[in-house]
DNA sequence: GCTGCGATTGTCT
DNA sequence: GACAATCGCAGCG
């Protein structure tokens, strides 16, 4: 199993390459994870969990391996990974990846051809994940974080998007190739 | 290609 | 009652 326990922002990086794949009624899906964002706990005063537990935040608290599922802007998904030992809140935003399968149920989902999975929300709707899976276990079941072949490219580190408090934290995680090609 | 803005609703103060 | 870990589209160059 992947070890996600220790400091989210030195896991996160490790989570490039890896594969998040879903198996629903209309299919499977799966991305290689090219970007991704590190939020701790009451160090971190823009994470969720940093003025401590909330009916929301919850999953961010309990065991790594499991996934934690927010509502964006009143209208987006956006899937985190929960890493750390349970009580140490803190996860690794999803924003980002490269398709690997199931292309044509994602446009599907997506509604269009382009700019399908380079966005926390963008990605979540093109892998089917809503607020049903808060909390959803990545081991067995029908969504699953794997493992894959580290991504021979340079990591860039950045800070984070989309937010209004620690905003200096160098905490985004980016596969060099895809900052370029904001496509996919 | 890049910039700016409005949409929309759950969650917390 | 304010604000949010965003997105898509219009408008311009």
């Amino acid at each position: 199993m992947i070890d996600l326990v220790g400091l989210p922002h030195e896991i996160a990086p490790r989570l490039l390459g890896f594969r998040l794949r879903t198996e629903f009624e209309e299919g499977a899906t799966e991305v290689v994870i090219t970007e991704v964002e590190a939020y701790s706990g009451g160090d971190d005063p823009a994470s969720h969990a940093f003025s401590g537990r909330t009916a929301r935040n919850g999953p961010m608290f309990g065991p790594p391996g499991h996934l934690y599922v927010y509502r964006s802007y009143g209208m987006h998904w956006c899937s985190n990974i929960v890493v750390n030992p349970p009580g140490q809140p803190s996860a690794v935003l999803i924003r980002g990846g490269e398709i690997t399968e199931g292309i044509d149920i994602i446009k599907q989902r997506r509604g269009r051809s382009d700019n399908l999975v380079d966005g926390p929300g963008k990605l979540s709707q093109a892998l089917g994940i809503t607020g049903d899976h808060d909390g959803a276990g990545l081991d067995s079941g029908p969504i699953r974080l794997i493992a894959g072949s580290p991504l021979n490219r340079p990591i860039l580190t950045t800070p984070r998007i989309g937010i209004s408090k620690a905003v200096d934290y160098p905490w985004r995680f980016v596969a060099a190739a895809e900052i370029a090609t904001s496509g996919n």
